[in-house]
DNA sequence: CAACAATGATTCATATACGGATCATATTGA
DNA sequence: TCAATATGATCCGTATATGAATCATTGTTG
């Protein structure tokens, strides 16, 4: 079966993404790091962090967070602890909520 | 050739991922939507999604990011005016920088 | 200016992330 | 409770992202 489904971006998502490629080359210069030195300590080729300055949508994002982290590209201003803690205080939260939503069948029968 | 290279990624990264995911979890149980739902809107499968809400690092990051906009999660708490601004400051902060990053020439002739 | 290093942009082979299907389990509403 | 639905977790074929290699161009330093 061919898929020939394409996938769409919203304009924010690309913006975002553009922004943080932005961010991590300007954060790469600043520490005079070359290319090729900062794809060798993040364990990938040139070419993606070229992608990834870039802010291509394609790329592992696993990777891209690696990359901001060691240049110093926080995503979410928080240290270390502070995003644990952020991180327990969500699954908290999730808990509250109920863990499978359902969809009201469109008939209503109502009789209280 | 086989490619047995394996990522490494830092504790943050693999943290940051898996608090971005339990935000996306989060944010589409309060908007009471189905996974299917959501990945229908993002135009990706449900297993998809599924690996997105765990932090896997192994997804697109353009898919991660779609996601996180639909259901309202902002990445930089940033409307999208402010985010192009934030965009081109960025690319005037580059433009002062030194385009290529030179390493000094360390290579000393050693064989003696 | 000359030599050299870094970057940008290709191409290609291959590892792999993806969609789709399926099944089991969990959860909800009646 | 029961039936219906959502979720979780596989497996598989295929589209594709990745690494590696290469070349041209740009930028840097002596």
């Amino acid at each position: 079966m061919t898929k020939l489904n394409k996938r769409t971006y919203s304009r924010y998502s690309l913006d975002a993404l553009a922004l943080l490629g932005g961010l991590i080359r300007a954060a790469r210069k600043e520490r005079r790091l070359t290319a090729q030195e900062l794809a060798d300590r993040a364990g990938i080729s040139r070419g993606l962090l070229q992608r990834i300055e870039k802010g291509d949508v394609k790329c592992e994002i696993g990777a891209v967070f690696e990359v901001a982290t060691i240049v110093g590209v926080t995503l979410f201003e928080a240290d270390e602890t502070s995003l644990a803690r952020h991180l327990r205080q969500t699954e908290d939260k999730l808990a509250l909520l109920p863990k499978a939503v359902r969809k009201k069948t469109k008939v209503v029968d109502d009789d209280f």
